[in-house]
DNA sequence: TCATTGAGCGTACATATGTAAGCTAATTTA
DNA sequence: TAAATTAGCTTACATATGTACGCTCAATGA
């Protein structure tokens, strides 16, 4: 790559991290301003064309950049459960891991997921769909789970996890290992919910046979 | 009540409302200016401070209207379910009547829940508690459930209710009837899991007798 | 009846925003 | 090496915003 690309690239990631920076609790995506932004990056504010066509590129290549975390957080989710141990256990202590050290990157994930911005929710719901799936599957095969009965339970889940996450976000740590523990529970409640009902179900299906 | 308090009453009213009808899934209360509301009120800006101190005095008044809404909508639910059949069931449905009546009430809960106003999300927050522990105490007592139990178990449900509504807001009839389906499968599971769960704590008791 | 109150208005200002136009200087390419 | 490209800059403008200030005039109350 010569000088030159590398040099944009360099500015490009400075705006994205700026971008990232500028989040909080108390400022959201929507909010920032493309002078604002690039002022934290360091260049002149019609520099920004240079990179993006306007706020919203910018905002799907942060969503899109979320993806890629939190795939990669399943990735290392699976690893550690595979060594062992209770997975709702090990996922939620994954899970509540990776927030606490890219909360902004969850910020625009679970804010955005209820935004004002229909390419934003869309660009959300496809990451979450990819864990769904993934947790689908999962079930489906370790479980002997129902495809329809899977899909739900996993539906459930990634819900409770995603929604505990938006709230674990502005807890302090003793906090967030509280709610931990709840959203554990919960999981343990949907987990035991959903075996019991696939035990119903081939009660009745060994009854027919 | 004289001329002059009806007046200024009216005009409260015109404005509240004149946001509450600005709201839709493009626009989300933060985006409004006060000069956009009283435009649509039909007073001029700075008129609008005669009635709030500035936007975020009307916002919670919103999000107050909106808590008043849904406990109206909990009193029904449970005058419908004491008539009988599955409570689930009914409590959806009155859920999805409810929202669908009351589009841009639910927005500006459901928005502000994630939203960057510390005082906007405690106080959603506090509409939602209300739901829970209304919840769990019908639970605690019709299905004898232990506290603990009974707490994780309507956490769980409200979350799963809540998730949904924010989801069908932006649906067409049809599809919002599938995810209320959805939506049921999603509750029965928690109620069979809290179910089962109880069981086992009962049994174990029971050996310790 | 007459002084007081206060809802609503018009004007005005400082500030922030998005972005158009055109320049500069360094890199790239032929 | 000479020409072309382009990231980033400066300047500029039209537009929107929140809100301070002071006026009007109808309702209120003594």
């Amino acid at each position: 790559m010569g000088v030159r690309a590398q040099q944009k690239e360099k500015t490009r990631r400075a705006l994205v991290d700026a971008a990232f920076n500028q989040l909080s609790a108390e400022r959201s995506f929507s909010s920032l301003s493309l002078r604002e932004v690039a002022r934290e990056a360091g260049i002149a504010p019609t520099s920004f064309y240079r990179h993006f066509k306007d706020m919203n590129e910018l905002g799907l290549t942060m969503v899109d950049e979320g993806g890629l975390t939190l795939r990669q957080m399943m990735r290392k989710g699976r690893q550690r459960a595979e060594a062992g141990g209770s997975v709702i256990r090990i996922s939620v202590d994954t899970f509540m891991e990776v927030l606490e050290s890219n909360p902004n990157v969850f910020r625009i994930l679970l804010h955005e997921r209820s935004g004002t911005s229909a390419a934003f929710r869309a660009a959300v719901e496809r990451e979450i769909e990819h864990f769904i799936s993934e947790l689908t599957h999962y079930t489906e095969a370790h479980a002997n789970r129902h495809p329809t009965l899977a899909r739900a339970q996993a539906e459930a889940l990634v819900t409770l996890v995603f929604n505990a996450g938006a709230s674990a976000l502005d807890l302090k740590r003793s906090e967030r290992k509280q709610l931990a523990d709840q959203l554990v529970l919960h999981l343990r409640i949907v987990a035991t919910g959903a075996e019991a009902l696939q035990q119903k179900m081939d009660l009745k299906a060994e009854r027919h046979a």
